[in-house]
DNA sequence: TATGAATGAGATTTCATTCAT
DNA sequence: GATGAATGAAATCTCATTCAT
């Protein structure tokens, strides 16, 4: 669950294998980086910053990534393919609809807070760069499809009927998207900056199922996240 | 802040009045500005290419505007109060529940079809420039009430209790803006580019409207929008 | 007959006409430029070494000009039109061959010690850069094409037969091109290190002469040049 | 300097001997640098082109040299000793004249063209570095000298008198060494990319031959190179 | 007001050379 | 000897802002 597991040992630009010292130079930097773009954004991060906060030299950022790009595009890899991961792991077959929606909402928040960083990124690169623009919808597509497959095998078994369910996947996912990125990474509204994990996650879960079933919720048993 | 206290026609920053001439140089930037945001981004467009798109020289940018920010300031008014005055125009007494929501979504859909560099600029800036994030709360904050009191009155009249309604009026709120800039400015989702406007407008109105009120929205009449 | 006359008063690099002011500082800049390439070199010359030498800022110099590439097209540009202008004056119907010979390598000296930082920039830069070897290519197959010509002539008249007039002019311009170079921006051979003009001419003339017509040139006359 | 003074299979830079691996590694870097010259050029390339290119690391280049001009150095070492060998082995006793030039002539060119990695490196270093062109100057010089003494020879046979045989063995010089590198290296003139190795030696021979003459070479005889 | 040239503070990127392992 | 990561001094180019005309 920590943010630098995973996929992120990574490779340099041209493919060598790295030495133990350069793995723990790109992890440095990386983390640098990902707690930059964190507090600073994506745009306002500039090369130098990512190695001085690493404690390297200017010039030792290119011996691991050709530019600042590629250092979210290794974040973005690694993000979806923890969300992926965790998404996978999710008991799908509960006997209560609501509680597969709920852990999936939850899935999705929790990884969002985890890696704010990667998603402030994300989002803001996907404003500056039509490039990283088409990749977020790429990886956000997955998601939407899935969303969409639900909706769908409700209207099959005969519950509710939705004309569009990719539409409505897609409204489900930006208010997903957006509402994460709102609370996790813009400091909230005007009049609140924060919000429980639970109360995030109720708020979107009980969005999410009243728009698929198009019925309340079931009343909530005790306390969860 | 009278809908019309001539904002829009602007003024010099020193509260100079502007000759003929300077209205018309003033409003062919705000143009060329307006254009520029939506077709390569707010943080993309130079000074440069607003003179040049407006036919100005460089320098004549400095006499109507201090710098980018202000211009998107600017529009940033514009925008709210036309959203605004869209609004209050609305009939809000419509029996029919639902028809009050599709046309609230249907207003805010439009307008922000017709504002889509505006809608492109304040997003983009609220994720590079602190100021403007809180700015976008700000202007975005009167539509979270409204929609949080709507939902509280729905709950009054003991129809559907909602535990947290300004945490709903947020997600719901946080679904028509992502939804429209995806739609609107990213280019849509990963295998669909465009929406037609009834379908984008039912597709809010539908999650807007089970969410509020956990019940499927009535069978559509003929014809819309 | 000054390097800065001719061609180069030239555009900005997006084609729109400079003021005065402006016509001014690029012609600082590129008579800067000629001013380095030929004491330091093409490529040890920087942007900021010729900015510094114009009087000017740095960002100044890409108000005129792309790259430094861009200068050395400009110069080169203006040294093809400076020769070709000086040898379409020339008078070819000069009764005595060796005269006529005389003369154009009398031309080519003189423009090449006239311009000596551009024949400087374009020899090193047409081996650096494939582009530039190109263009340099281009720039002295007029050159070689007239001689070639001349050979031909020569041959029609029954006098002396050329197996390969083309080869055997490539062969006397090269002459004349790197004895130009070693002479006038070289500093000479190991133990001389400049030539008076008319032993350079003499010499150059020398060796065309003899080679195109297989037999000695005639005594010289009184003074030259 | 005997022509096998060892220095071509070199000596690391303080003068001890070179471990059988050490030679090997040596010669690979020169050999990477010979062709990379060739292909890319002097200036463009890099150090690490080099060890990348011998299938060593970066590192270890300066375990064999100081720095890229301490190769070119030693290639141009190793080129002058051979051009000079293959001149001595040369028969200059010949009954004809013109065969004698042709020889030479013949030597230059063929050295040039197995070694046009050098050719190319030195040339270009020679426009980059004053102490190159010096070097250059010197190496040259060798040939310079004996076509003057030539020409002087033909002189003193009271054949053909020459006003300034130095001056006029800088033309021939100049005219071999920048026609090799045209045919060799820079691919030819505008319309003509390659000259077959005959062709090139008889035009140089052929303008050789009738500057130091001012007469036709003798008709060829059959077969040649 | 209008103009567009001038400015210079950044930011990115390259690469020769050093050095710890 | 061999390795390849680390370094940081250049150099290039950008662009918001100022200012003389």
């Amino acid at each position: 669950m920590t943010p630098d597991d995973g996929a992120s040992e990574g490779l340099p630009a041209d493919g060598t294998l790295l030495t133990a010292r350069g793995v723990r130079s790109r992890a440095a930097l990386l983390a640098a980086a990902r707690h930059l773009f964190e507090s600073k954004g994506y745009a306002n991060t500039k090369i130098a910053d990512i190695t001085e906060e690493a404690g390297r030299a200017l010039g030792s950022f290119y011996t691991y990534f050709a530019n600042k790009e590629e250092v979210l595009e290794q974040m973005a890899e690694d993000f979806k393919s923890e969300i992926d991961g965790r998404l996978t792991e999710l008991d799908l077959t509960s006997a209560e609809p609501y509680d597969v929606i709920r852990n999936l909402v939850s899935v999705y928040w929790s990884s969002c807070r985890d890696h704010s960083a990667e998603l402030a990124a994300i989002f803001q690169a996907s404003m500056l760069d039509p490039r990283f623009a088409q990749r977020w919808r790429e990886i956000r597509s997955d998601a939407r499809k899935n969303i969409a497959a639900g909706i769908r095998a409700v209207g099959q078994a005969g519950l509710v009927q939705d004309p569009d369910p990719e539409a409505t996947a897609s409204a489900l996912g930006s208010m997903m998207d957006y509402f994460c990125y709102v609370w996790l990474i813009e400091g909230g509204e005007a009049d609140r900056s924060s919000l429980p994990d639970d109360v995030a996650i109720d708020t979107m879960a009980r969005v999410f199922y009243r728009t698929v079933f198009a019925a309340p919720e079931p009343a909530p048993g005790p306390g969860k996240q």
